[in-house]
DNA sequence: CGGTTGTTTGAACTGATTCAATCTGTGTGG
DNA sequence: CCACACAGATTGAATCAGTTCAAACAACCG
């Protein structure tokens, strides 16, 4: 998980003269900006959002602590962190050495098993994005924090808040999940993994 | 289109020895191979997909006539050729060079806008795929062959393909587009765009 | 305490699926 | 030229997953 800081110089990454704080749920570039530069998670959870005419955003990839967005959608996609995170703000030019090797095809990797993932059911979606979490997070196969609002669980998996609610009832019910204030509590990791066809083969760069 | 042609060098991917036929419908590679190597499309048209458990296949990515299939997934993909393709197969490592800097920024923008419009209503998400083709297609806005089963259409778009046919009378109804035997055509090539939310510039490289 | 944010629940509604049947064009063999 | 098979397109009816609207409830905070 922390390869990509290694690979790309931690001189870089590291100048504390260049990290950021940015708060939750306050866009840090806005659908439309251009993009020149590359952002580095260091602490916290971001997500690219895209915006259609509804005004309705569907969050198209996230990037957890030590991963980076990379420029390549022009502009087109929004930064909004889910929760407050730690960034720093690099020139594109400086770190793209590592892009082609190592980045590229892991986020292309991401991007597909969402796409496959995507006409998948909600309950499944849901149980995916849970999977994820814990994967790419680095928290392991016992629980996960809670840090996210059922309205952004929406946001990622597609759905409403009132049914992610439902089916987040749905997987405790099941016994696949416990839920306490702070934390995810993942009861039977494997029927969640099986229910959701969370293979973490895909978080493996090419 | 062709620019990846040039940039990569001719010599390679021109060479005849290589070329291959792939027959339509038939899986040029299965998903689960390993792919170590880059598939550049000359004619047809080419879909990466994923099967899920129920063994539904949903099909992430397409590569139109100058496009290129960059190894990435893992072998996770299958590719399977919509229609009658020519094909040229080099090692990854052959034409690495243009992968960085021009073909894989340009991918990614392709899956987001996929993973952005994967939310919308079938009538858009289709509308948005005749777009899709007509433009990468090189076809222009006046019309594009019918190549494409509706039952591949919903393998793309995500629906069934009873839905795909009732999303074909519907956009004639509204005369934004007309069928015949070999073509569709774009009767309000303005209205189909706005109906898809297609903006083009997601196709340019970043 | 009131204000705010997030969660939970109910009921009506809708887009899309599923199952099943019919129709149409195309090719094949007698 | 006709009979037949086959793939794709079209249509109808029942069903279902998820949305929408609305309201109640819980936790947190100044």
């Amino acid at each position: 998980m922390l390869k990509q800081q290694v690979d790309c110089g931690g001189l870089v990454i590291d100048d504390p003269a260049r990290k950021q704080q940015a708060p939750s749920r306050i866009p840090f570039r806005a659908a439309g900006s251009p993009d020149e530069e590359a952002i580095h998670v260091l602490e916290g959870l971001i997500a690219l959002y895209g915006v259609d005419i509804a005004g309705k955003r569907q969050i198209v990839a996230l990037r957890f602590p030590g991963e980076t967005v990379w420029p390549g959608g022009r502009g087109r996609f929004g930064i909004w962190p889910l929760v407050a995170s730690q960034l720093v703000v690099t020139h594109a030019n400086d770190v793209l050495g590592c892009y082609a090797d190592e980045l590229s095809p892991r986020n292309q990797s991401i991007a597909f098993e969402w796409l496959a993932q995507s006409r998948a059911g909600a309950l499944e979606r849901t149980a995916h994005l849970l999977c994820e979490i814990a994967v790419r997070g680095g928290y392991g196969t016992d629980k996960i924090p809670n840090m996210l609002t059922q309205v952004q669980v929406g946001d990622i998996t597609g759905q409403t808040s009132v049914n992610v609610n439902r089916i987040f009832a749905e997987l405790e019910a099941r016994v696949l999940i416990g839920r306490t204030r702070g934390e995810i509590i993942f009861r039977d990791w494997e029927g969640l993994r099986r229910l959701a066809s969370f293979d973490p083969a895909y978080l493996e760069a090419a």
